[in-house]
DNA sequence: TTGTACGCGTTATCAT
DNA sequence: ATGATAACGCGTACAA
């Protein structure tokens, strides 16, 4: 209710001796400082952010976009978000655009509203060309890769089965099976290729039926241990895809009377919750860190750093009971 | 960059007549209107946030306060309000707080601010009088019952063990054993009670040595089961505080060959991803729909409904193939 | 060191 | 139906 007006009349100064008190700049006595900070607390001032947003045209507001929020990928980024945007004294304004074009012109125009100093893209459906167009609105800074000009930092997917292959090697594992979830999928693409060119260039040993796809649950792990443990000839190692179907994977194998890691070793991915339950050895995508770091960009983009930068996060190998 | 000023010079009219179009006002001609959304289009105009909410006194903004985003019962939350949001056009501020007053200070000043129009308070460690005192400045929802006044939504956690327990009881389970976390908690000693109570007034039979407390993980839940299985009388289920632990039993259940639920029966609590991934039994939370009815009150206390409402949300019971 | 006066972009009120 | 003009609350050159 009260505002800088009130506070001038009762401290018996000018509404600017308020401001420079409120904002600590120098050039202001002792006693009317005194004066000034008294009457604030005895008229229970706050200043009113509107009005302070509009005179400098800044919001300290960084909004994000993100298709979900209840998806751990998402949950965990904008955690880390929070959490860099609170020492930074900065609010994270989060908008849910569930993949909708028209969700995210919502949220493009918080940034042209000024209402957002910064806009951060966790994903987008929208195109290059329109993203530029944004940016030339304000900062802009994408958790994908993506084409276009704008900044990004973005997790790099390609190394995680170069780590866990080392690993294995590392601990003498040499018949390695392979378990993926979509094999068309980007990340089923890379990680396949990935794979066969490790076997290729090594002396690891794959044998064709050591390999199953489109396997995506705690059950499908469990129907693919017992298709190993059919086989004639077993590998010592399973690389899997998914967390959740390793998961099922050892559950089956203690079972079978199968020892993990003495008689089979299993590896997943995700370092999901379930993995840390029951030991798995697993690849961790650094989604926090991630996140920390996307404030720290787009806050240097909105002081002025005005190049745009590129970049990537390494995965990270987690060692458990598994291997 | 543009503003309404230029937008009125170029389409002839006065700024008054701008701010009419914008607003869908009555009395104003088709030619003129034209003429503004004209001008509008060719400059690339949008409103400035700041200045609406400043002349309004108003952001469309609802503040969310927790102690941490990375949390599941949190993420889900704050996801069920961003729907809810999306819906009634407003806008999410997540604020993290780390049970840290000072940061909750923060959040509550926003809305002193005006930089919110009203806050949802998940969880704090800020008294009911200080709650009292905020709340006079602008309305607030609790997620979690609370001393004080003010509106609070809430999950009434007392009929979870009940809810079990009638499940069990259908099924005809009749001996009944007991596993929880910290017995000291809150909830470990509603638990506890509803627990003794539902074996007084039933035929349940419930030994001594079928009680186990202060388990929480997976591996807890290993030993619980060996212990289980050690003893001379072995109950036909088990009711867990916990999906990991629950889990674990079941893990272990399964490697001393003892069937799950023929021989025995095991339930969770929480709905975690594990126990859908395992066909556990559990409890769910109805999160998701908590946070959906905290924006849709906060929004009516906003909206001129100015009297305090309390209300709660049962629990669900999610029936897999544990029981 | 302090105060005056204006600008920020919009909405609301009141004439006309 | 339209247009001045006054709020909204604050920051800040500029003057004193």
């Amino acid at each position: 209710m009260a505002n800088i007006t009130e506070i001038a009349r009762q401290a018996k100064v000018s509404r600017s001796t308020v401001s420079r008190v409120l904002n600590d700049h120098p050039y202001v006595t002792v006693q009317k400082k005194e004066a000034v900070l008294e009457a604030i607390r005895s008229l229970d001032y706050v200043p009113n952010r509107n009005a302070i947003n509009l005179s400098k045209g800044k919001t300290n507001i960084i909004g994000v976009m993100v298709p979900q929020i209840n998806h751990p990928f998402f949950n965990n980024l904008i955690s880390g978000m929070g959490e860099a945007c609170s020492r930074l004294n900065l609010s994270l304004l989060v908008t849910p655009t569930n993949n909708d074009f028209e969700k995210e012109k919502v949220s493009f125009d918080q940034l042209r509203y000024k209402q957002i100093d910064g806009l951060v893209i966790a994903s987008t459906v929208s195109s290059a060309e329109f993203l530029a167009e944004v940016n030339r609105h304000g900062p802009i800074v994408s958790c994908e890769w993506s084409e276009g000009s704008h900044s990004q930092v973005y997790i790099d997917h390609s190394n995680g089965i170069e780590l866990i292959m080392n690993h294995l090697i590392e601990r003498s594992y040499e018949k390695i099976a392979l378990c993926l979830g979509n094999p068309d999928s980007g990340v089923g693409k890379s990680r396949k290729n990935a794979f066969y060119e490790f076997v290729d260039k090594s002396k690891i040993i794959h044998l064709k039926e050591w390999y199953f796809e489109k396997k995506y649950s705690f059950e499908d792990g469990r129907a693919v241990m017992n298709d190993l443990y059919g086989l004639s000839a077993l590998p010592r190692a399973i690389v899997v895809g998914n967390d959740y179907v390793a998961a099922g994977i050892i559950h089956q194998a203690k079972l079978l009377n199968v020892k993990v890691p003495e008689d089979l070793a299993v590896t997943g991915f995700d370092n999901q919750s379930i993995s840390e339950a029951m030991g798995i050895t697993t690849i961790d995508q650094p989604i926090h860190q991630l996140g920390i770091e996307v404030i720290k960009t787009i806050d240097s983009l909105i002081n002025g750093q005005h190049k745009n930068v590129g970049n990537t996060l390494p995965l990270q190998l987690i060692s458990r009971q598994s291997t």
